[in-house]
DNA sequence: AAAGTTGCTTACTTACTAGTAAGTCAATAT
DNA sequence: ATATTGACTTACTAGTAAGTAAGCAACTTT
């Protein structure tokens, strides 16, 4: 991996460590064993280092989609839970999870992109509750969109109050999501 | 209202705005006409105040718990809910929404504040919703405890998804959350 | 061989951060 | 009348933030 890719890596971890307000350019370059000037080089400011991860997160969400296309789609909604344990192992919280309590203070070229990646996770999620309903494999009250809604929700806050509760936070939550949908 | 109780006031709304890391003692000196030093009077460290923000919040949730104690727990838990509203309103997140991501960055004796906030609440749910489904007002599959994790989870997400999503995403929320555990 | 180009470093600036020490001034207590 | 306290202000420090300008060595292209 090259020294731009482990930029955006590293400003991910301390982005989903300890927020986009608690982290400067000396976090990346420290442990690089470059300077501060050469994270500059790459990504003239933090927003334009900001959006670099959020569009990598993009990309990435995109990539487990196109895996993830052949199999049923409650295999499927489980894989995209297993993505937010994974978090949880390495005591990350997820990107919108991170960076929505500090949507106001972020530059307005960040703001675009962390609501498209809201988005387009919301669309496909829709679209999987909705057929796994039709095929019988989910069942629940209401809207799929609502649904949706309320599973993302699920994900993102298991992370952010299992850092905070500590145990087994995340497995119970994790384990009742599931249970609440699946038939 | 004196200026300490203000400085919280306010500090307060500058944590669920902006964010802890985000906000700096002349947010609180500009809009109150003091200087920063008059902040540091009353609060020598930024922990100081942040715990105080928090230990005021802890007070305001157990005055609302006691003031709802006689009424049916179904409306106990929808005046809870409506607490979030309000915040969605003022265009605030919740504490433990705003704080959670930025656990790991926070001087320690606000993180024991901000755990024992969350254990307090979720204490005071679990019996809300464990009376409810005895008394047979609400109805769900599984532990209450779980349940009562979910329901702080869609409310704490709702105002953090809403914030990117915009639109109608909390009254969507806010309603499905009810509906699924209301009979 | 000369002229870029890439990937940095050195050295710096400007702005802000939390935090402190000492002083001021009005009200209160003795 | 004097001393003390409360609520600040003035003036500062030390550290850190993002960001920039200029230079340099190695490699590539012409």
């Amino acid at each position: 991996m090259e020294t731009q890719e482990k930029l955006v890596a590293l400003a991910d971890r301390m982005i989903r460590m300890q927020g986009y307000n608690a982290f400067s350019y000396k976090d990346l370059s420290g442990p690089m064993h470059i300077k501060n000037a050469a994270v500059h080089y790459y990504y003239p400011t933090k927003a334009n280092l900001g959006v670099a991860v959020i569009d990598q997160t993009i990309r990435e969400i995109n990539q487990s989609k196109q895996r993830w296309a052949d199999l049923p789609v409650d295999q499927q909604l489980e894989q995209f839970a297993q993505l937010y344990a994974r978090d949880h192992e390495a005591e990350l919280v997820c990107l919108m999870g991170s960076l929505a309590p500090d949507y106001r203070t972020l530059p307005e070229t960040m703001q675009a992109k962390v609501q498209q990646m809201g988005e387009e996770i919301l669309d496909w999620l829709t679209d999987c509750i909705t057929k796994g309903r039709e095929q019988g494999l989910f069942h629940f009250k209401g809207d799929p969109y609502d649904r949706a809604l309320l599973v993302i929700s699920t994900l993102l806050s298991a992370l952010l109050l299992a850092r905070v509760l500590g145990g087994d936070t995340f497995q119970r939550m994790y384990r009742q999501l599931l249970a609440d949908i699946m038939v």
